[in-house]
DNA sequence: CACTTTTATACTGCCGTATGCATAAAATAG
DNA sequence: CTATTTTATGCATACGGCAGTATAAAAGTG
């Protein structure tokens, strides 16, 4: 059982039923043969950006925030799949355009509409390209600039005049 | 300069020019910035499938294998994704559903068709959501278990009867 | 066959992620 | 306000992947 998978049953789970403490979670868990202590659950809590709110009932309920929440994770995960999947970044006026292997384009696109980066109209993917639109006060450079770094290339690796 | 980075860059250069042994990708690379050492190099042709094979001017060369190579690293590859992506494995008679993060059902699936694993007639993907084919002979459950191997699940936690 | 070149690999160290434990900090209840 | 419950976190550890060094194995050469 990974972390993801972990993850992704805790959503169910806090869907599904009334969680007021990690520690029922864990317990939860536990019934169904995934074992986490209560850190590893309070640390997945905060990734997936749970809130406790009263309900209904009066009674505190954790629950996930519907609008995506920008966690301190979410960059980082961002650095993570440029760094693991981007090939190349290149730059034509405002748009910056990343070359991944086949089928993992959308993985990179979801990180960066998820990241909120500054300055990013938006992004398209296909199915092994991204192309990514600054806006103009940003400008495309800076941009690529910046998902150059997070892929891990050097300066002095970067194309000239292609 | 990451092991994806490199491995691209070193395709690229198969590709567009002449080259016969590790050592001289070595130095091209060296040549722009990215430095690998000719172990590393080694490993990355091993991984891409290249074989050295007497060209027209009865020179050894350096090629990518057009047909995709079941190198060693490619189930090595697919347990990676499924135990990185897979959130859930499901059967259902001779399908077989794995559910992802949004975006990520391409690159599983990309790294199931390239592992050729026994009994898949193929599998098709979502943007979330994988149908893998078993085929007759080898039966969904037989699949599914070898999925959910794959994934990290503990036969423990297997869901009954949903 | 002897020698050189090239490739493959055993071993080791490094780095980043994930997680548990212990405990501090914060929230809640009375 | 104090005590209790709950959450957050500093630290240590385990594990996995990657890559360099040194060296063995293999391939090529004459």
């Amino acid at each position: 059982m990974t972390k993801n998978q972990r993850q992704h049953r805790i959503t169910e789970l806090l869907n599904s039923s009334v969680i007021s403490t990690a520690a029922q979670l864990v317990a939860l868990l536990q019934a169904e043969g995934i074992s986490a202590t209560q850190a590893t659950v309070t640390r997945d809590l905060q990734e997936l950006g749970s809130v406790k709110i009263r309900n209904d009932d009066g009674v505190r309920q954790l629950t996930l925030a519907t609008s995506p929440v920008h966690s301190p994770g979410v960059s980082e995960h961002l650095r993570r799949m440029m760094g693991e999947w981007a090939l190349t970044v290149e730059l034509s006026s405002n748009i910056v355009v990343i070359r991944t292997p086949p089928g993992c384009a959308h993985v990179v696109a979801s990180a960066l509409d998820r990241s909120a980066l500054g300055g990013v109209l938006g992004c398209v993917a296909g199915d092994d390209t991204i192309i990514v639109i600054a806006s103009f006060e940003r400008g495309g450079a800076s941009l690529a600039k910046e998902l150059r770094a997070m892929a891990g290339f050097s300066s002095s690796n970067k194309k000239k005049g292609m």
